[in-house]
DNA sequence: CATATACGCCTAGAACAGCTAGGCGTCAAG
DNA sequence: CTTGACGCCTAGCTGTTCTAGGCGTATATG
C-alpha cells in the first residue's frame, strides 16, 4: 500500500501555472521552481506534469510562448499570459473559492 | 467553448464521502443527497462516481457495509466508518488544510 | 389502468490529468 | 571527467470521474 508522497490536487495545476505566469513572463523550468518556493516546498511540480500542462495551455490560447535568452545566457521558452488566459485565471480563481468554500462547509458539518 | 458545468475537485470525493458517513450510518443514495444538500446544491455527485467510490472505500477497509431496511421499508446498503476509515478521514482533512493553504498562498501572491 | 417519477443499486467505457521514467543538450564545478 | 544544475521533451501507465446505460420496486398521476 503506497502512501501518497506527492500531494497535488488534480485540477489545480493549470490555475497555479496561470497565476505564476501572470506575475510576468517566465520559462517552464522557473515556473516549477517558483511554485515550489512560494508554497514553501509543499508543491513539487514534476516535469512530466509541467510541460504537458504548458503545451495544453498554449494550445488553448491561454499562454503565449517565445524563445528568449535567460539571464544566464541560455535559450528558454518564455510564457506570458494572453487576454484569454487572464480571463481563464480569473474564472478558475473564483471557481476555486466556491469549491473550497463548499468543501469547508461539508468538512465542518457536525451532527 | 463550453463552460465547465460540473465542478468537482478530483481527489476530494473520497474525503467528502468519509465525512458524511462519519455523521452516522447511511446508504449510498442518501450520501449523494446529503452532499448536495450540505453544499447548497453546489456538489452533485453522479451515481457513476458515487458507487465505484463506495466500493473502493469498502475494499480498502475504510467503510463497512450492511444491508438494512430504510425508514420507508426498502432494502439499502448502509455504510459506516471503520476505525481505519476514521484515521484516513482525519489524515485527509489535515491534508486538505495544508493543500488549500498552499494554494491560497500562491493565489494571493502579488508582485 | 398505465406510466411516470422517485428510490436504490449497479457497470462498462471513454476521457483526461498526473506520475514515472526515461531521453537530449549545455555548462560549471569538483 | 564526471556529476549536477539548467532547460526542454515524450511515451506509457494509473487512477478518478463522467456518460450512459441497466435493473427492480413503490407510489403518485393522468
Amino acid at each position: 500500500m503506497p502512501e501518497d508522497k506527492s500531494e497535488f490536487l488534480k485540477g489545480t495545476l493549470d490555475m497555479l501555472i496561470l497565476k505564476i505566469v501572470a506575475l510576468g513572463p517566465i520559462h517552464g523550468y522557473a515556473i516549477s521552481q517558483r511554485i515550489q518556493q512560494i508554497s514553501r516546498d509543499f508543491f513539487q511540480v514534476q516535469q512530466g506534469s509541467l510541460y504537458p500542462a504548458l503545451h495544453r495551455l498554449e494550445n488553448r490560447g491561454l499562454l503565449g510562448a517565445e524563445w528568449r535568452a535567460t539571464e544566464t545566457g541560455r535559450e528558454a521558452k518564455f510564457y506570458s499570459l494572453t487576454k484569454k488566459g487572464r480571463k481563464q485565471l480569473d474564472a478558475e480563481m473564483a471557481s476555486w473559492e466556491r469549491i473550497s468554500d463548499a468543501v469547508a462547509l461539508i468538512l465542518r458539518t457536525a451532527e
